[in-house]
DNA sequence: TCGTGTTCCGTACGATGTACCGTACAGAGT
DNA sequence: ACTCTGTACGGTACATCGTACGGAACACGA
């Protein structure tokens, strides 16, 4: 239920890891990039609860132990899987700074490509990452998303801040979409059953008459969202807004 | 290493549950608010790894299946601590409302009890609510947070979704400092220690010359903020962005 | 041919959440 | 006062997890 841990083990073991070309096989054609593989696919097949090392191992056909040869544990496996799952977002470094629009449109792209990735895969929202993963697809990532930002009447320090502000907002949204999504999967009813099964105990329990403003704004983001809440709503909302306070931040100088 | 499940069981449950007195105390004084604030103590301590239904169990000098009797299960659990922690964050609901500043006033402060909420509870961050728990502390803090918001040109709708995009950077933020702090507890290691120990081998395998905006820019701003991020910094330069940007659809009626 | 180092992996340990089921008690009914 | 009954308590057991440990099997340079 908590967040399972990143990032716990030797600094230099884990970069080289990351940076490594991962194709050096041993005498059962084993290779890291096998090992990632295997592991994304359970992860996005089934969910990351549905990840073990056990499962990893088996889908390969390999002892357990085999795979702790060429992965130091489970905690850089899924150091891995985030940088591959980076590599996914971008075919080109200039992506979003040749995206039309200007640095606006190249942020809605930027947002737009990291919600496909939560989307695609959910599981990197349940993962703690201890401390940012710094692979060669992180880099990359980072690079591609700054370069909008580049000349347009922003220190360095503020392009860092921006693209912090609308990463931090998408991450977040995507979250409280995989959430949703997740219970639908495990409790097989949708938003909306759910609510209703919940709502006539809570009508039991709780006087709305203490909660006026709550229960009336509630109840119209209710019906507008076909649920408590429209993570894609959220998302549209947030960046426009998020995007407008850069504006003026520009248009202030 | 990934999110714990939450709220698998049944609603109505749940909801009575959340709603209760939580004093009914059976023949060894075993009560749910008991539970709950032993539980919150093991996780205010030593962290949500930490707490286990076995630790709660003995910290109460009680046998671990008698917490069953109580209650449903772990995810339930974490559900009454979140309320709980909830129910420290306003001593009344029109505290928010009654700060100087207006609304924007009002909801600098609502971001700031919450940035201590999760300063407090970091457990909070790492735990996958798989959905919005709603019991009475979370209706209040809803209402609390909402009415600064009333009558100043939002729809309803917008009201919720200006308050959504507002807890979500603050809840995106609080989770990269409490992954940072974790960190550092773990690795012993400050955040500045940390980047030095994978200095050496970045550059080794990393080549600057192509990351030309993201190394430059990161550089900077890991001077500017004593380490790779500042989520303190963060924290402010986002809601200051966040605000102006509501202020500008507010203007723009 | 013989070290020698690397890769593979079987076994085992200490956790976890909780299902199951027996036991023991508190309070109601007589 | 005595029995009956429902609830609270908790011991044991199971499946699952990550991974430490150490032996076995192989590749390869000398």
């Amino acid at each position: 239920m908590d967040g399972k841990k990143s990032s716990g083990g030797d600094p230099a073991r884990s970069v080289a890891l990351l940076w490594g070309s991962h194709t050096k096989a041993g005498r059962s054609g084993l290779t890291v990039r096998a090992i990632v593989e295997a592991a994304l696919g359970i992860a996005g097949a089934e969910g990351l609860d549905a990840l073990s090392m056990r499962r990893v191992a088996e889908r390969l056909g390999v002892g357990t132990m085999s795979l702790y040869t060429h992965v130091p544990g489970k905690t850089e496996l899924t150091d891995l899987m985030i940088d591959t799952a980076y590599g996914q977002l971008y075919d080109d470094v200039d992506a979003p700074a040749s995206q039309p629009g200007g640095w606006r449109g190249a942020m809605e792209f930027v947002a737009a490509r990291n919600w496909d990735l939560y989307l695609r895969h959910p599981w990197m929202l349940q993962i703690v990452t201890a401390r940012p993963v710094v692979g060669p697809n992180a880099s990359l990532k980072y690079e591609a998303e700054l370069r909008p930002l580049e000349g347009i009447g922003l220190s360095d320090i503020e392009m860092d801040s921006v693209l912090t502000l609308i990463l931090t907002h998408v991450e977040g949204t995507a979250r409280v979409r995989a959430s949703l999504e997740q219970v639908q999967q495990n409790t097989g009813m949708s938003e909306t059953e759910w609510w209703l099964a919940s709502a006539p105990a809570l009508e039991k329990v709780m006087d709305a008459s203490r909660f006026p403003v709550a229960s009336r704004v509630g109840q119209a983001a209710g019906q507008a969202h076909n649920g408590a809440t429209d993570p894609a709503h959220a998302l549209d909302f947030g960046l426009a807004r998020i995007l407008d306070g850069v504006a003026a931040l520009i248009a202030r100088r």
